[in-house]
RNA sequence: GCCCCCGUAGCUCAGCGGAUAGAGCACCGGCCUCCGGAGCCGGGUGCGCAGGUUCGAGUCCUGCCGGGGGCACCA
């Protein structure tokens, strides 16, 4: 079944196209109505009519009576009114349907590429958003039915990796290893880079270590493949502390594509794409001027002859439609990147590796500042770690859920306090638009006050409190009674949901979806201050109930589909 | 110099070309015989500036101003 809005904009289709083949009804939501269709204004010019006769022509073959009933407002809008009658028949449907009305649709194979954090490098906030939004929207496709195929491009190759090897070996494997798996892989990083920058010998080393690892010297992929293996490990973890879906069988990092990047080059050549300009292998794809107000290469093969990773894009561009299929591909990487993505886009389009029909799209998003406004670190200057940034929220949150609840043990106190501290970091970062900088303020997102995501578990919270002082896990089925005001508007808030998933999704928006959730749980809070639900008279607590139940379910469903978990109590 | 993103209330942010531009925080008032007060209700002379397109512009276009970012071999 379509969503509400789905219905009546399929009616008001009709209508319109009957006065003025194509015509768009342009239903929106309203604040005089429940929904308004603004399509007449827009029509009276070309039909030569005034705005209010085009929408009484549209009335008049308008067949809608059994969901609504309509009437023309100011210079020429339709007021559009849902029948009681039609809500609470879809809120009895919504009982019993486990998706709350939203259907699945055919799957498409989905590339998602997000978090890409690098090789024996912490992960820090750099890292939050890419991984935070990046999951959510694996979430949201697998929801609607897709083949969700999660890209870890971990940066794992490159120059560094001489003195990593070498480091490595100063240390000695065991030790190393040790090092790396109590995930102190910045220190780790700094030792081998303080090494390099005052030793010459060091530095020699390190410049033969990178050659011998490019030409595939089998002790060295070892020891390259330790320093891999441990890192992998060490994020993991950090995926599991954050409840993120990403594991290490979603790591394809850069090296990956090593042997697929000759052929790139070939395959350039072949299509007379490439060009040689000072020394180095390129492609020039139309529209791209640079600084001196010339044409902007891609470089493919840098002079020194090694690739850049313009070439590994383009690689992992040709294997996810090549090999993998992809029907959808997203980059969720920071916006600095934009142009560079452009480029690469624009070169598979003219290689031929990216077909027409093949959505490929960067999910560019803004970076995370501090109290003042820049860039967000430390006290000290140093950038934090996300282990560090989450232990903060935990250590917050678990002050909190020790106060209100003493009377829990250590081991559900902080279980809370993680599921609490997960929800403000993650909300507050998908709750704005993504592509605007926000602030990280770790006060105002634990809060339970205001938008967060701490507030919205905690009205789940406390529907479920209802069921349980009820005695009961679920609502009866029966038709939900819609006489009050506030009933009504979070009906009308409920059955929003398909839509709120359907535009979340088009948009790759999360915050579309926080928004919705916090308008459900503000119209359910109305609704429980006016309306009482367990001394209510029998046959309208019934009712409440299932309002309740349609909430809670909503609400839980939303939140999980941010990665973010809804506890039964808090 | 060119290109991209952002600029909305004191602060943090919504706003899919449509009616008097909304929410949260903070602040000031109310609401505890009542299901979780981490709540609810009420209180607001704000779209950076100037043009343009349109019946209608916070939204689209152009030019400025302010902030951030990118622009050849680091990814």
């Amino acid at each position: 079944m379509s969503s509400l809005y789905a219905a009546l904009e399929e009616r008001l289709s009709r209508a319109f196209d009957a006065v003025s083949p194509g015509a768009d009804p342009v239903l929106r939501p309203s604040e005089h109505a429940d929904f308004q269709a603004n399509g007449a204004l827009g029509l009276a010019k070309v039909l030569g009519q005034s705005p209010r006769e085009v929408a009484q022509r549209v009335i008049d073959v308008l067949d809608i009576a059994d969901l609504a009933r309509v009437e023309i407002a100011g210079p020429g809008f339709i007021n559009v009114v849902v029948s009681v009658d039609e809500m609470s028949q879809r809120l009895v449907d919504l009982l019993s349907n486990e998706r709350l009305g939203v259907e699945r649709r055919s799957a498409r194979r989905v590339v998602i590429d997000y978090s890409a954090p690098n090789v024996a490098k912490e992960m820090h906030v750099g890292h939050l958003r890419s991984t935070v939004i990046g999951d959510s929207l694996a979430r949201l496709h697998r929801f609607l039915g897709d083949e969700v195929i999660a890209r870890n491009h971990v940066g794992d190759w490159g120059t560094p990796f001489g003195m990593l090897i070498e480091h490595l070996l100063d240390l000695g494997e065991a030790e190393a290893v040790a090092s790396l798996s109590v995930g102190d892989l910045d220190s780790f990083y700094r030792a081998a880079r303080a090494k390099f920058d005052a030793d010459e010998t060091f530095r020699e080393r390190s410049r033969a270590r990178v050659v011998s690892l490019q030409s595939g010297d089998e002790e060295t992929r070892r020891l390259w493949q330790i320093l891999v293996d441990q890192s992998v490990a060490y994020f993991s973890e950090v995926y599991e502390a954050l409840d993120v879906e990403l594991t290490a069988a979603d790591v394809v990092g850069e090296s990956a594509y090593n042997d697929d990047l000759e052929s790139v080059l070939h395959d350039l050549a072949a299509k007379d794409l490439l060009v040689e300009s000072e020394g180095a292998q390129c492609v020039f794809p139309p529209g791209f001027v640079g600084r001196d107000g010339e044409p902007q290469p891609l470089i493919v093969r840098k002079s020194d002859d090694g690739f850049g990773y313009a070439a590994t894009d383009l690689a992992a561009v040709r294997d996810r439609v090549g090999r993998l299929g992809a029907d959808e591909i997203y980059y969720v990487v920071g916006s600095p990147q934009s142009q560079h993505f452009q480029m690469v886009f624009s070169v598979a389009r003219l290689a031929g590796w990216l077909p027409e029909w093949v959505h490929c799209e960067h999910v560019a998003f803004g970076s995370v500042l501090g109290p003042d406004r820049k860039m967000f670190k430390s006290r000290t200057g140093e950038t934090v770690k996300l282990i560090a940034l989450l232990d903060d929220a935990t250590e917050a949150a678990r002050r909190e859920v020790t106060a209100r609840r003493p009377e829990i043990g250590v081991e559900e106190a902080e279980s809370l306090a993680r599921d609490v501290a997960r929800a403000a970091i993650k909300y507050a970062d998908l709750s704005t638009d993504r592509l605007r900088d926000y602030v990280f303020d770790l006060d105002r997102m634990i809060s339970a006050e205001g938008d967060t995501g701490p507030y919205l578990q905690y009205a789940h919270a406390r529907i479920r409190a209802l069921f349980r002082r009820a005695g009961i896990e679920r609502a009866p089925h029966v038709t939900p009674l819609l006489h009050e005001p506030s009933e009504r508007a979070l009906a009308l808030g409920l059955l929003g949901w398909p839509d709120a998933v359907e535009a979340t999704v088009r948009t790759s928006q999360p915050h579309r979806l926080c928004s919705y959730l916090f308008d459900v749980a503000q119209r359910f809070s109305t609704f429980y201050e006016e309306c009482p639900v367990l001394n209510a008279p029998e046959g309208v607590r019934e009712s409440r109930l299932a309002l309740a139940e349609l909430t809670a379910r909503t609400l839980a469903q939303g939140l999980a589909l941010l990665g973010i978990a809804a506890p039964e109590q808090m």
